[in-house]
DNA sequence: TTGTATGCGTTATCAT
DNA sequence: ATGATAACGCATACAA
């Protein structure tokens, strides 16, 4: 009974204005009708505070205008930097975005998937390291720096950013070059980083050390690292170039603590663009993922159904930024 | 035709499954029927990949399990990680997340809460500025750091923060105070951390400046503030307390530049919690506000449609932790 | 130009 | 225990 009171419909609108129910729905549509009637219309719906239904308007349309975002958490500042901007990518185009965090753990990437679909949503773009996943037929999905199955793929040029990491450093001076990450085993675009740094190092042909720990290994394994490499006062590199800003905030307080001055002594660079607190200072030189252009690309694709994008690999350039931790 | 292909319906899995509708329906619900029926009906669904329509499923229940987020970004730490144990006390409960980011934007604030009652969220958990938001009848809604018409409301305990602040700087040994924000005049509870600030330093006996700018004013105004008490190479205070930790960081980076030693000239403590890179160390002595019991709490209130709760102002205790811009 | 009737996919109320 | 059917709120093809 007092239905029409806590959740007026259409049929309560056509009521109180008089009309039909298709001429609400026309009015709502923007479907020109005569000026009295849309009017009067227009005035229902006011008083009764109407909204229309989107769970039903979907189901008629087979359209829900909400996209699914799975990221790995909120914490990291480029997760959250991204899920930023692909909020507003989306919003401007008119979507609303239905945010999962998965922390990484396959499993509830495969459940949330799953309620995403089940939602009916118009598309997914999902930033996952987990090469089973499966995805629904039908199902508009882009994928944020792995490639996977026939999906379209939107990424930083992470290749190009390892090679200009590796050429800045020498710009600077460095001709003893290190490379750190911590890392999954999974081939991602990320990988490419360090295949570009090596090519580059070779080109420009001076020696490099590899260090690539595992993704559970403790951080520590870097400060040994640094240790097995410190000699006499002196640390037989010159540059480092770390696979994350995070990881470089790291190995910078590492290199403090043994007494070695950055940039002075060692130079580092990151990759990300990572600021502090959210907006401010760098936290280190670094290769910059270009984040908003990344999160337009994602809804572009996923909007546009084109097929001609299955399986495309869209590489974004990077660029680099001083940060303190070079000499420029 | 080929409707059956890309999205399989119930009338579907039934007529695979060789049963009546209500037969399939009950199956999902968990609602018992004859062993032979259900392995074909589950073997059916198996079979097509049929997955619950939620629309639909909403649009007869009025219940979607989603729940809106309004927060003004992402790119601040501390949203992030608020949103990011929101997703997660969300999610434990069932319940999934629309995120919606207002820039802080009044018109864009409730431009959202429209939408999202248009989705027919379950409820909204909102953190905005803007006191003229209006909300329809019936819509569950908490609201984060701003008392609300007749809504709940989840907050710190900003007044004890501010009494901590006051108190740990005087433990510390400092006798000379000063109080600094960016601020909003709208009254919302983060003010109160000024009047628990203020409170405890006159219990103390010690004597307070503040320094308070307007919301459009230049971070420059506080670097302005800093050298008008600067004399002899000595400032006025021994301990400043900053609204916030991107503050606290804005400002230690004045005081360095101007050649004050922090914490050994001046003690600076923040507000928030906030880490560098999100999972590293605080960005400064601070005091620490429990976003993951926030987040729980939000999430039980918009729940419970617990109506004793309206108006209701919930208050979780804070915290004091030592960053390094302290003495202890 | 306006009103009526049907169906979207699901659940729930009925008979069977 | 199972199957047929109406209803949820809206859009649309069609009739008036």
């Amino acid at each position: 009974m007092s239905k029409s009171v806590s959740n007026p419909t259409m049929k309560d609108v056509a009521r109180e204005a008089g009309v039909a129910l298709g001429t609400v729905s026309k009015v709502i549509n923007g479907i020109p009708v005569g000026d009295s009637y849309r009017i009067r219309v227009e005035e229902a719906i006011q008083k009764l505070n109407y909204r229309v239904n989107t769970y039903a308007k979907g189901l008629k349309n087979n359209k829900t205008y909400t996209i699914a975002v799975l990221v790995p958490n909120l914490i990291n500042p480029f997760f959250a930097k991204l899920s930023y901007y692909l909020n507003i990518a989306l919003a401007a185009n008119g979507y609303q975005m239905l945010l999962y965090s998965t922390d990484y753990n396959p499993q509830l990437e495969q459940t949330y998937i799953i309620m995403a679909e089940q939602k009916k949503v118009d598309g997914i773009i999902c930033l996952s390291y987990n090469p089973n996943l499966e995805i629904s037929d039908g199902v508009s999905f882009v994928s944020i720096d792995r490639h996977f199955g026939s999906y379209p793929c939107v990424s930083s040029d992470n290749y190009g950013g390892g090679r200009l990491a590796a050429q800045k450093l020498y710009e600077n001076g460095c001709r003893n070059l290190a490379f750190v990450r911590i890392g999954s085993k999974l081939t991602s675009e990320p990988n490419k980083r360090k295949d570009g740094f090596i090519s580059e190092c070779e080109l420009l042909g001076i020696p490099y050390t590899l260090k690539i720990v595992d993704d559970e290994a403790p951080y520590s394994e870097f400060d040994d690292f640094l240790h097995e490499n410190y000699h006499d006062g002196r640390l037989a590199f010159d540059g480092i170039f770390c696979v994350t800003d995070t990881l470089a905030y790291q190995i910078i307080c590492y290199l403090q603590k043994m007494g070695l001055r950055v940039p002075e002594d060692v130079q580092v660079i990151g990759f990300d663009g990572t600021q502090h607190l959210g907006n401010l200072d760098l936290v280190c030189s670094t290769i910059v993922q270009p984040v908003e252009e990344l999160a337009k690309a994602c809804v572009n694709l996923v909007l546009s159904q084109d097929a001609s994008y299955a399986s495309s690999l869209i590489c974004l350039p990077t660029t680099y930024a001083y940060g303190g931790t070079t000499l420029a």
